[in-house]
DNA sequence: ACATAGTGTAATAATAATTGTTACAGTTTA
DNA sequence: TAAACTGTAACAATTATTATTACACTATGT
């Protein structure tokens, strides 16, 4: 699974957390173990989505926009990683009727799989993924 | 997704198409579009689970073990890409609440993920999959 | 017996995908 | 006007995947 995935359910956890002030793409990353760009991208494809707000200049950053129960893991999923479940098949034979058609036939069972994982996903909002890292009772930010 | 799944899917249906006579990993890398020695390895992996035989020397090659529909599609899941679901998170700061706690969070939310995607995956045997491609209705190989 | 056609597997090379880094333009605040 | 940010593009480094080579081993046919 594409970690753009993780690292956007992170980033929003982390703002979450800080509903009251402005994060910045180095605090988060810091947090994630990754490099800033890396979060800031993942970030502008969020904010294109209307997940959270950024704002330029000192004592800019990023901060949530909607209430947290109105983000689920399926937008992120869709976001950051659609398509993400293909598998990437190589050009098979077109002459043998098992490398002519098992592209076509593993593309339509793994759209049904993708859509099977939204069912799923969609049941975690972020606010429940908010519960289960307090719940796992650790220490806070520096 | 990991593509020595679909590989392996890719293999048993064609062997499905030949039940009569042994294939060689040449005549299914062909059909796959990928190299022989692949193949090798990823019916090596179906053999040691007992969906297929294999025999050394001329005329050798893979054959199907069991009823088609006794293989489904989760069984090759679990064989070739078990785990393949989980992100790769990088390490990350234990310092924060976030950090310390998002890959516990994220490993529990995945693994749910993978049996739920189970359940799907176990609607499709190998004979549905060979009806499928049979559907799409293309020539027969060389 | 021995040439031929296969599997089995390890080691390595090549390629592709992901991730990190640098650079810099633009924005906001003080 | 300096400092602290975001936004992005371009490029470098790293990692993961895939292909290739090599060769031991096995079975078959002549």
């Amino acid at each position: 699974m594409n970690s753009d995935f993780t690292l956007a359910i992170h980033s929003l956890t982390y703002l979450a957390l800080q509903p009251d002030r402005m994060s910045t793409s180095d605090g988060i990353s810091e947090s994630a173990g990754v490099h800033p760009v890396r979060i800031r991208k993942v970030l502008s494809l969020l904010k294109k989505h209307g997940f959270i707000k950024s704002k330029e200049g000192t004592g800019g950053g990023f901060i949530f926009n909607l209430e947290l129960s109105e983000v689920n893991l399926w937008d992120i999923y869709m976001i950051t990683s659609e398509g993400a479940l293909q598998p990437k098949c190589p050009d098979s034979n077109e002459k043998c009727i098992v490398g002519a058609n098992m592209k076509r036939v593993l593309f339509t069972i793994f759209l049904g799989a993708e859509e099977h994982l939204g069912e799923y996903l969609k049941n975690y909002t972020i606010k429940e993924v908010v519960d289960l890292v307090n719940q796992e009772q650790n220490s806070g930010c520096d």
